[in-house]
DNA sequence: CCGCTTTATGCCATTCATTGCATATGCAGC
DNA sequence: GCTGCATATGCAATGAATGGCATAAAGCGG
């Protein structure tokens, strides 16, 4: 249960249809939680079906009808239900750490350019978001608070963003370092099999 | 195509067991690629009719029998293939966040209480990163390259951890000044659809 | 000696997510 | 006039992930 929360809480600004669902996520909800159109349209299926949520279909003329999904009195009890529950912290799946284990058997070049690629692209978003906020949210402490949920959004993205670019600059310089001067001898760490985490 | 891939970098360190990879995952790289032991032998099963890796049985007296994988040579040629193809930034999935576009809607001291909650598991976690880091990596730049792989994700893990704990305390503040004084009139912040993202 | 944890592998069902494809039309630009 | 894009919804197949359950024995603590 997961997709269908993201859904209603969607729908608690206004009733809206499959294709707005979408459009949305990529604005808003996009950047933490990322869903296609498909997934969303089967979604909005099963959540009617269980009564969440109510679809009405408005024909249009000479244009595809639009079907405009509204919360239940059920959907906003599951909606409170489900804010109420303890929440897991996030499991990230980062492919490129996992090539980066990989070093002494690839090349240093492939990931060194992979890793130039990410820090752009972090580049890019956090100058979207730091645009965001000063255009949006000038002074947070006046917010309304459902104007501080999507501040804290934004603030969060910031803040990942900022660490991340951080994290760039270092690994380019380690993996960098391994170009040029033959690797030798390592001084320190132990061998075997050092931990990451746990 | 993921979780092979992770299979496969980690079989270059050794020949292991599917019991033995599965722990594995916990201690490394558990943080960023979580998997559960029933995903993982499923996935060699595969792995193993494509010939990427090859399952030696090893008959123990007074033990269930076990499976040792190696890579093959073709799957090493697909660990290189891996490799060097472009990397997804990984898509976060996170709740909270969800959960805190809902305010308006949903009572504050939940919300307060998850992000709390929160807050100490990010604490947990930054000091556990941190003593593994003084302990095994004392000198990164003398570090083997396999070995600069696994610092440079402890490494990631600590400006993370960093970062979410700067947001849970921003968080806690702007949440929590909701809950006593009536929160009314918001000055700035346009109205209609604030985007957060893209 | 009872129950719990560790080692070691596996099946099955269900849901979740991804990818590709299909349909139907209006509008803007070249 | 053709191309491509935006609107608007959907099916089908595949693949990834989750959760429950099963087997089987050794060792440890109370």
């Amino acid at each position: 249960m997961a997709l269908s929360h993201a859904i209603l809480v969607s729908l608690l600004d206004r009733p809206q249809t499959g294709y707005e669902l979408a459009k949305r996520f990529e604005r808003t909800v996009g950047f933490f939680w990322k869903a296609s159109h498909q997934q969303i349209y089967q979604q909005l299926h099963k959540m009617a079906a269980q009564g969440l949520i109510d679809g009405e279909t408005v024909a249009q003329a000479e244009r595809p009808n639009r079907i405009v999904y509204a919360l239940t009195a059920d959907g906003q009890q599951a909606l409170q239900e489900w804010v109420a529950t303890p929440t897991a912290p996030p499991s990230v799946k980062e492919e490129l750490l996992v090539k980066l284990f990989a070093l002494g058997e690839a090349a240093p070049e492939t990931l060194l350019r992979q890793i130039a690629a990410r820090q752009g692209l972090h580049r890019e978003r956090l100058a979207e978001y730091e645009a965001l906020r000063e255009q949006h949210y000038p002074q947070p402490s006046g917010l309304k608070p459902r104007q501080r949920g999507r501040y804290l959004g934004l603030r969060l993205g910031i803040l990942l963003e900022q660490a991340s670019l951080a994290w760039c600059a270092e690994a380019l310089e380690l993996v960098g370092a391994l170009d040029e001067p033959a690797p030798r001898a390592s001084e320190n760490a132990s061998d075997g099999d050092p931990p990451l985490a746990r």
